[in-house]
DNA sequence: GAAAGTGTTAACCGAATGGTTAACTATGGT
DNA sequence: ACCATAGTTAACCATTCGGTTAACACTTTC
């Protein structure tokens, strides 16, 4: 599935860190590799796993390799989220309130605080 | 980093699959676990992730556990892929259009080739 | 065509993941 | 008290992950 490869993908921060250089444009494996303290070998993993996520292309360029950020995957897990807040923002409450009134425990943030922002 | 568990803990499967049931409202994890084929353990563990990472909160009810969906930390992962948005939908074309100028090789994606998958 | 530059592949390693079964804890019902 | 219900914890296992070093491949330059 696209979204496993994905949140997987985006769940190391060296890649996220990537994915956030990549945002200011395109960028060769060189570039990319140099703000983090590990070998080349290892960011070349990382950015595989980009690779097969969808997240980053890669397009040789002379002897170097330059990597661009590709929009759909990042754009269908934003979607996914989307989808889940329809739910936080309008449903959570009025159900926690169902909950809460059939035993009121100690579970405290229904009525009086509200932590939304 | 709250990203980094959240990102991780949306990585696997089951584990989104039982957020998206809470999205329907909490559920004791009994119900949480029926629909997969899998130990309870198993899901003991998937939502111990969840629970590490903030996206849901586990109340204990008689002798059942009712656990609920919890905001923030999603809003926050919906937030950064946001932010990248802000570059692909507007910058990525000019950009490339810069690399594309300084040396017309094949990185053919606008016209001619597409290897996209 | 040999040397240097830019990345990748291969082999290996320790730690984390995702699952199992078995035993345990905690609450509720009789 | 005793038993059933609902979940957790513990111990274990195979696989994957994130990193390493060493060797290889492709391109440019001299």
């Amino acid at each position: 599935m696209t979204l496993e490869r994905t949140f997987r993908a985006l769940a190391d921060p060296t890649r996220r860190a990537i994915v956030e250089q990549l945002g200011s444009g395109p960028a060769t494996v060189g570039s990319l590799a140099a703000p983090h303290p590990m070998s080349l070998p290892a960011i070349t993993k990382h950015l595989r796993v980009l690779e097969a996520a969808g997240v980053v292309r890669r397009d040789r360029r002379g002897r170097t390799i330059v990597c661009t950020l590709e929009a759909a995957p990042l754009r269908e897990a934003e979607s996914w989220l989307a989808d889940r807040r329809l739910f936080w923002s309008a449903t959570l409450d009025r159900l926690e309130r169902l909950l809460g009134a059939d035993s009121p425990a100690d579970r405290g943030h229904a009525d009086t605080k509200e932590q939304d922002g």
